[in-house]
DNA sequence: ATCGTTAATGACTTTCTAGTCAGTAAGGAG
DNA sequence: CTCCTTACTGACTAGAAAGTCATTAACGAT
């Protein structure tokens, strides 16, 4: 029999760790609570001392990330010292994507779109923590444009749509829709790019 | 005792239809056989005659629902008379915006964002029969436009994260992540909106 | 009408796993 | 050392659902 530790205090973020393993293996329903114990170094029940559910432990856990990214994202732009709209945005923007092509980060984000359908609470969830914090911060650097003179004022809902899809589209095509036999351009390209049309567009002349 | 009916040569698709139904409502793993049968109106048995297990109905439903919306915009982009890029690519844009609107379409694409994690096949065969045509045909409209002088020569990797990215992002805003309180923007309008920033960037002066 | 073939049924078996709980080891207090 | 509390174990239960198959109804041909 394994050897028993007490240590009460770190288990729920070490069961955390080890149900987003294995849920972004496998999904939500095909991940077997056993198999997150056992990487958890526990036995099933233990789990049971911590969380109420598998459900439960699932909600936990996108609660515990929802803020990660969008944290880190919201003290950069606090932090550029010289405000500075265009280079802010370019920033942001470069963040994302590298931190999206990281497959241990990007696996938050890919689990909820797998089951915020299933889960109704997950979506709604991650829509007021996350996106609506993205919206806003998108807001703000979009007024500050506008007031400087540089960015033309633009709807926001569309504003929203243009700068996270292309970075949600990156993040599939290089974890779920990959090629294994050829890999997608390096992220700083990626981010380059990206803000290049965002900023001026696919038109010449601009 | 219900009735029962002979025939044979429509009920694969029943099937099929029913079964994006129930898959899209609860996932693939959500999803009882039974339910699926008898929203086609059959016994789960008679599935089983037309299918080999559950997971084989899941990549026959794909790879049925796979060229469907792709289809139509290559030949959308095909039966442009003036073989104008930009005007062509607005319409693409609009086009697809329009489609994606819709739950029923954007079902597909979405139960494959949900399932191709735990079903690597499913998002290879999306990769290929998908991916790989939308990639061409934004290329192609990409040459066009370089040829005509209108567009940058712009990488093509990049474009179509460009493209499809914030076609992506609106179908998640508007159907897993929507707020039911205030419902989003027109398609029209998002439409009008994405290809503007695509075409001229959110710069002034372009 | 009868018979053979095929479409379809639904009860059954099998497998799998979430969640429970009686029991066990570790550590601390006296 | 002894006893008590607490973290933990793992065998067990209960329930659900995938897939099977012996049986039955419908149809077409003779």
């Amino acid at each position: 029999m394994a050897r028993r530790v007490r240590r009460p205090e770190a288990r729920p973020d070490e069961i955390l760790d080890a149900a987003l393993a294995v849920f972004s293996e496998t999904g939500f329903a095909g991940a077997r609570v056993e198999d997150i114990a056992a990487r958890a170094g526990l036995s099933k029940g233990a789990v049971y001392l911590y969380f109420e559910s598998k459900e439960e432990m699932l909600k936990a856990l996108v609660r515990r990330l929802a803020d990660r990214v969008v944290g880190a994202a919201e003290t950069l732009v606090a932090t550029q010292p010289q405000a500075d709209a265009e280079k802010t945005l370019r920033m942001l923007v470069t963040f994302m994507a590298t931190q999206l092509s990281d497959p241990k980060v990007s696996a938050a984000p890919r689990l909820v779109l797998a089951e915020a359908q299933r889960f109704p609470e997950i979506g709604a969830l991650y829509r007021d923590a996350v996106i609506a914090r993205g919206r806003q911060l998108l807001a703000r650097l979009c007024d500050l444009g506008v007031a400087q003179g540089t960015f033309r004022n633009i709807d926001r809902e569309i504003l929203l749509r243009a700068c996270a899809g292309p970075l949600i589209a990156h993040m599939l095509l290089s974890t779920v829709f990959s090629d294994p036999a050829k890999p997608g351009p390096a992220p700083e390209i990626v981010a380059q790019g990206l803000t290049d049309i965002i900023l001026h567009g696919v038109l010449v002349q601009s």
